[in-house]
DNA sequence: GTTGGAAATGTTTGCGTAAACATGTGTGCC
DNA sequence: GGCACACATGTTTACGCAAACATTTCCAAC
């Protein structure tokens, strides 16, 4: 900058109103600076700037991976939203989910230069890592249970899976299979539990869950185990249905004439499964924009309270559902 | 930092060390300034020690998509082997590939915090923005053909493509249709070529070209559009591949008994897909491995040459190939 | 011609850190 | 006992920027 300065012959304190575009500037002078600057390839030092103001319009998102379900497409979203509010994005991706590592990304992420943290994580592991986020940092968290001390956006899980176990009954079928995703993960957790409730308000019989680990070739192990009697299935996410539907066309039985399958996600793949997919649909780009939202809220006017802040979801009806017509 | 070495009874240089581990600390007077730092609820200033240091220890990525193909895991790549260096990562998406956003991330990333960028972006757009990244900025594109300007890491797509279109043709297809990604897309062309290259040199009729946008759908359509006289497709992602294969689904061909599928990524759904996708497996891991060891050599050591570092693929046969029995 | 005041520009200062240098404080050796 | 030397700790300074305050310049009104 003092470059600068010395080269058109000015203060830097001129260099630096003419770099914010601050009034007060005569035209001649300021165009002496911009020239001084593009001479000598002059850009104003980000750290110096956040050291000046103590902020670094920055913010953290914490996650385990990017290659599962919408993980990637809520972190593009608040990517999106963030850069349109003037905030560059740091990414800590914690790659095997223990307690060590995710203790270690919030030390890591309590020493980077940021303002606000956006935590997409599982909250059992949330947890013990609480301890090491630094008290001033301001945090919010996706698709978790942290409801009593962060704010929380997430996707309305609950309804989703009423709405695609529902689905299922009112066609007919005298129960619904669930294939659910890790016992670990809330998500997979609230959408059991949905399916759960809609079954036993129903006075239908419970079958027995199945496991899985969101993969597909997890959901087509799930989906062998499928007793003959089974006719309709809700399955935690898209890509375990797709293994499902696999496991199924193994079996000999026919989706959706045998078997009736309802994913959750609606990944833009689903619409092209063999059939297209059944499916509830979330907004994940909605998702990411009010957790940016939340957290630049946070950021100017202090702690919000904890609370839970849901976004809707709707069943997409596809090919894979079916009126119920009997045990095939 | 001043009010821990008050607490402490130290000076802040003293604190400066403990924080950096520094030998040269008497035991005592380290645990009495660890206590003051715990007290306090201390965590050092980045962007003081970026100022003081010169470097943000930062990389930039700037990306098109996070849902696209393969970006996410090159991504996660990146962002787990910067973490492991000590380095954070910084997000940049376009979301509309327009030379003016592309233009635009390029000048937010020269006001930004970092110490060097990775572009996963397509070159001819790069082209225009050249001129708008600082020359200080030390840069790696991925999947392009700046080969001449910058350093670039790539998979070797050619190389895949043909064992892709050889794999087709040992099993006795007479020769084998293609459908490509999107033409501005520098990766989709040099499958293309490849392709039409192991035709030629085989001597074998050239069909005519299909084209998608990479995602199912666009798939889709294409494969509803291959002629009956078609036995081998070589399609250049698993996505439109899972569309292709919806579509000869439609059209009554059956995969592989009547049309032999090819795919390109090997994404972890390839082989839950009905039939099991055949497909050519890239390493997105390694790619992003290889940049960031590229950027931080270039950052420490001064700008290497331009230069192209090709990841090697390889062909991983599965149930959507078969031989050539005649035309269904 | 002087004076007041607004506008343009310059000077000082501090943000939090760590290198470089300066100052203690003790230990061992003659 | 005195001296040298190693080691622990303190002081000064600069990193690049911009707020706050200080100065200069210029014009208008009398």
């Amino acid at each position: 900058m003092a470059d600068v300065a010395k080269l058109a012959g000015v203060s830097s304190q001129t260099v630096s109103r003419v770099a914010n575009g601050q009034a007060g500037v005569v035209e001649s002078t300021r165009e002496q600076v911009l020239a001084a600057m593009r001479e000598l390839g002059y850009r104003p030092n980000s750290a110096a700037r956040s050291l000046r103001y103590g902020r670094f319009n920055t913010l953290g998102v914490i996650l385990f991976g990017l290659s599962s379900t919408g993980n990637s497409r809520t972190v593009e979203a608040i990517a999106t939203q963030a850069a349109a509010e003037g905030y560059a994005i740091t990414l800590i991706p914690v790659g095997v989910p223990t307690q060590d590592n995710v203790l270690g990304a919030f030390t890591r992420m309590g020493e980077l230069a940021v303002d606000g943290v956006i935590v997409i994580i599982e909250v059992h592991l949330l947890d013990a890592a609480t301890v090491a986020l630094p008290p001033a940092v301001h945090v919010v968290v996706v698709d978790s249970d942290a409801g009593e001390r962060y704010p929380v956006v997430d996707t309305d899980q609950a309804d989703g899976a009423r709405q695609a176990v529902r689905h299922l009954l009112e066609l007919g079928h005298p129960t619904v299979w669930h294939i659910a995703g890790p016992a670990e993960s809330y998500a997979a957790e609230r959408r059991a539990q949905a399916w759960r409730d809609v079954l036993e308000e129903a006075g239908r019989p419970v079958p027995a869950i199945g496991r899985g680990d969101w993969s597909a070739e997890s959901g087509y192990q799930a989906g062998l185990s499928l007793p003959p009697s089974c006719t309709a299935v809700f399955v935690a996410n898209d890509q375990m249905a797709l293994g499902v539907l696999r496991a199924l066309n193994e079996l000999g039985r026919s989706v959706p004439g045998d078997v009736s399958v309802v994913g959750f996600d609606d990944i833009a793949d689903a619409s092209s499964y063999l059939p297209p997919l059944t499916t509830v649909h979330q907004d994940f780009a909605e998702v990411g924009r009010r957790c940016v939202e939340a957290l630049l809220e946070q950021i100017s006017a202090g702690p919000g309270g904890p609370g839970t802040d849901l976004v809707p979801t709707h069943l997409v009806v596809r090919g894979s559902t079916a009126p119920y017509r009997g045990v095939g």
